[in-house]
DNA sequence: ATCGGCTCGCGCAA
DNA sequence: TGCGCGAAGCCGAT
């Protein structure tokens, strides 16, 4: 465990409850950050309270009813599970970094772990809390199998270069978890009102929450046993193929924590014969998820032009005055109306379902590259309709599929083209080749009036 | 249906 | 210093 813990600041522990800042990993068990804050506090024979903070006014920031919803009924399940342990749970309204502060010097906590996640909002407020000689700061990673600063020290090229660093380590870190404990040493009981919470932060609400999906930890357990029973033996073939139902519907919850993905890896490396399929859904599992962590936490830049690798930066450059035949506006891209019936096809189906297949994924940003002025508003543009309506949306994930798309991050040059210039190029010609894209339009259009 | 060329640079072997 | 090879492709030739 201890290579997954770093210190955030140079404080030494003292007498004093412990608190656990969740943040990226919203759930009770399979939980390093919260395991960590346990052990500290059993060894110190102190309470544990486990806070979340959340702001008021999320629409400034994207927030959509449909992420919320999702969010607070995931953290509703965490707080009775941590009841039962006989952990406080309590949560916060207002500015995230000051509330926590607030709240931590209120109890006079003698030590703060949070956990990991890459993205510039999340180090910010990290380094706020940090920012005192009241308590110690600690972090865990408790997202990644092999921790993100273990498996490499450096910004990594490709999936090539990183996989063999974490296919060494990985023997040593895909265990079981330990289970966690009735907490020995009660901290006073706090109850949300979870309606209060709900109608206290503002959202778009025009973007509805997910009814064909439930949300939470146990869900996702539901969802990864459905997943390797039923879709994982066609995985290899078929997760490609938009049509089909191959995929495993865990990003939602990985993304908000619900679920661990050593869980994930440890279940399907356990119990699935190893196979093809599952060879190939843990290398995304593993391979390309903690690649994405790796350039979010190593690439302050990793939602922006300049973080791209400089060979795609100079054949986008070189095509910058190339002529744009087709250009939408972010309007005309997000209510799905472009020339191209499959695009529109994609957009509908984030629209409607919070997902859009990852195949499809590569595609519509591609396209949206295509028709766009310049890489700068395609790439802003892309991240701002996933982070909007994707219930993964604001990932490492995202960031890198999206420059991945636009940008050739983690990928090799191809042959010259306009706008593009050697950035790999995708044609619906090839969708066509590859999966019935009509019935896939068939399935996603919907009755317009105009 | 299958294949080669397109094009760059990392990382390892030498 | 040379060389193999790579995160999901395209296109034209055979």
């Amino acid at each position: 465990m201890q290579d997954r813990v770093r210190r955030l600041n140079q404080v030494p522990p003292h007498e004093g409850p412990i608190v656990y800042w969740m943040i990226r990993e919203q759930r009770a068990h399979d939980n390093w950050a919260l395991l960590y804050a346990q052990h500290i506090a059993i060894q110190r024979k102190q309470p544990l309270y486990v806070v979340f903070c959340c702001r008021t006014d999320l629409d400034k920031y994207l927030g959509t009813t449909r992420m919320l919803d999702w969010m607070l009924r995931g953290l509703e399940e965490v707080s009775q599970e941590l009841e039962k342990h006989h952990i406080n749970f309590t949560f916060l309204l207002g500015d995230p970094p000051t509330e926590v502060k607030k709240f931590c010097t209120h109890i006079s906590a003698g030590e703060v772990v949070v956990d990991f996640f890459p993205l510039r909002p999340y180090t910010t407020w990290h380094q706020e809390i940090s920012q005192t000689e009241l308590y110690a700061v600690t972090q865990v990673d408790a997202h990644n199998i092999v921790p993100c600063w273990v498996a490499s020290t450096k910004q990594e090229f490709a999936a090539r270069t990183i996989r063999p660093k974490i296919t060494r380590l990985l023997p040593n870190y895909l265990l079981a978890f330990p289970k966690l404990n009735e907490h020995p040493f009660p901290a006073p009981e706090s109850h949300t009102n979870w309606k209060t919470v709900h109608s206290k932060i503002k959202v778009d609400t025009s973007v509805p929450a997910l009814t064909w999906i439930e949300p939470g930890a146990q869900a996702a357990l539901d969802q990864l046993k459905t997943f390797v029973s039923q879709r994982l033996p066609a995985y290899a073939e078929d997760r490609n193929d938009p049509n089909k139902q191959a995929l495993s519907l865990l990003s939602p919850y990985l993304h908000f924590g619900q679920i661990a993905p050593q869980r994930v890896a440890f279940e399907v490396s356990q119990n699935v014969n190893h196979t093809k399929n599952s060879e190939s859904f843990l290398e995304e599992l593993i391979i390309r998820r903690e690649l994405s962590d790796n350039y979010c936490f190593y690439n302050s830049q990793y939602d922006s032009f300049a973080g791209l690798p400089n060979w795609a930066q100079e054949t986008l450059d070189a095509h910058r005055a190339d002529e744009r035949t087709i250009h939408y506006t972010v309007e005309e891209f997000e209510t799905a109306h472009t020339h191209d019936e499959i695009w529109n096809a994609a957009q509908q189906e984030m629209l409607q379902t919070g997902k859009m297949h990852g195949y499809m994924r590569m595609y519509w940003v591609k396209k949206i590259l295509e028709w766009t002025k310049d890489p700068e508003e395609a790439q802003k543009t892309a991240l701002h309709l996933n982070d909007t309506y994707s219930i993964d949306g604001r990932d490492p994930n995202g960031y890198v599929g999206v420059a991945w798309s636009i940008g050739g991050l983690h990928d090799r040059p191809w042959f010259e083209r306009p706008i593009f210039g050697t950035i790999r190029f995708m044609s619906a010609s090839g969708l066509h080749k590859k999966f019935n894209t009509a019935a896939y339009v068939t399935k996603w259009q919907t009755l317009t009036l105009d």
